[in-house]
DNA sequence: AACTATTTATAAGA
DNA sequence: TTCTTATAAATAGTT
């Protein structure tokens, strides 16, 4: 959520899948736990993570073994058949959010408008421009990083890299939106200067330590 | 956390109480949805409302099972457990299926572009353009056959129509391009002026409505 | 159920 | 791991 979005997709990276289940763990706990004084509700979580550890939260001066007897004295078969229910209901939503997605898409490609209005069509000839031009923007800024890359390697005297910068140069002679750009180098006056900040000092003045002031968490292999 | 700082203590006001209940409930369960997905983890979490109500979020079939094997607990309905994990293959399909049509509509929203590059980037452009060309055609089409229509009308007779027809061909002197369309040529200013249609733009493109793609909350009053 | 001003959470970088 | 910080998300109060 921070410095870019990120797809909620497996971290392929094992580093980083670690230090954010680490992360979001914390935080997943510390939400729990003010919601359960927030609330007076009780909560229990149990996970496993991808290494096969078990990490545990609770809320009450009751055992996660105390917590799951309660549960299961809670009619299991009513449990199941809710289960069942919701993911009935999860299925059909989801299909229905699949034809949806399926539907924009189409316009989006250009398919099936018959049924629009000029109106309708206004609209949505005017979003795909808008996202036209964004994408082209984003294609100069690679093709102006990669020449910047380039021209850096070829001052250390690389041919290969000089090669390659000849190549990216020619690329953008053929796009007849590059016109507006002298080839002197200065990109900025086009692309915005994308290096100039406001420098900001900011201080902190003290860090967060959070503790669980109810709960715990707790941490072994899981067999 | 929002409109003013909340103390972590329980909220007196019963309504609020529930209010926030909800809310939370929605969004610790959205977290171990996306730690589960992106840390490859399996989450559990019962609750207990101080309303005596259970809810519950559950990863995957496995985690139930490996959950009440760790804690030595009673076995679920078998009975429920097939259609249990036939269901979450479906949704899991059916989720994979989504995250994929999501991920294209959102690159030709220009959103999430970061990733590309500038061939892919350039490919995507083309495609777009080529997209909005064809819907703009189709808006020209759409425009000239009430025009078409209008006018049959008129020569009915009908007055209602014939202002209808009226106010179409006002429209169409305002733009200076208009001459061009039975060329098949370039249309692309006639309604380029977003006041072409003031107050009657009503949006078609669907907002993105948030799914949980995992785990299932249930919801049933806890003896 | 929406909205939105704020507070939190957190991804990436150090 | 921990800290920092720019951004994305969550959400409290309000309508």
């Amino acid at each position: 959520m921070a410095r870019g979005k990120l797809q909620i997709k497996k971290i392929e990276n094992t580093t980083n899948r670690q230090v954010t289940y680490s992360k979001r763990r914390t935080g997943l706990f510390k939400k729990a736990y003010e919601l359960s004084v927030l609330c007076d509700a009780k909560v229990s979580i149990i996970m496993v993570s991808s290494t096969r550890k078990l990490h545990e939260f609770i809320t009450e001066p009751l055992s996660q073994k105390q917590f799951y007897d309660q549960y299961q004295k809670a009619k299991p078969c009513d449990l199941w058949s809710n289960h069942y229910q919701v993911m009935q209901e999860q299925l059909r939503k989801l299909r229905e959010v699949n034809r949806n997605l399926r539907n924009e898409i189409s316009h989006r490609k250009g398919e099936s408008l018959n049924g629009l209005s000029h109106e309708e069509l206004y609209i949505l000839e005017q979003k795909m421009q808008e996202a036209v031009d964004v994408t082209r923007q984003q294609k100069m800024k690679t093709i102006v990083a990669a020449i910047e890359k380039s021209k850096k390697k070829v001052r250390n005297g690389d041919q290969i890299q000089r090669n390659l910068l000849h190549d990216c140069e020619l690329l953008i002679k053929e796009d007849p939106h590059f016109g507006l750009v002298d080839n002197g180098g200065d990109y900025e006056t086009v692309f915005g200067c994308s290096n100039a900040y406001p420098g900001r000092l900011a201080l902190r003045l003290q860090s967060n330590h959070y503790n669980f002031h109810g709960g715990a968490g707790s941490d072994l292999t899981f067999a």
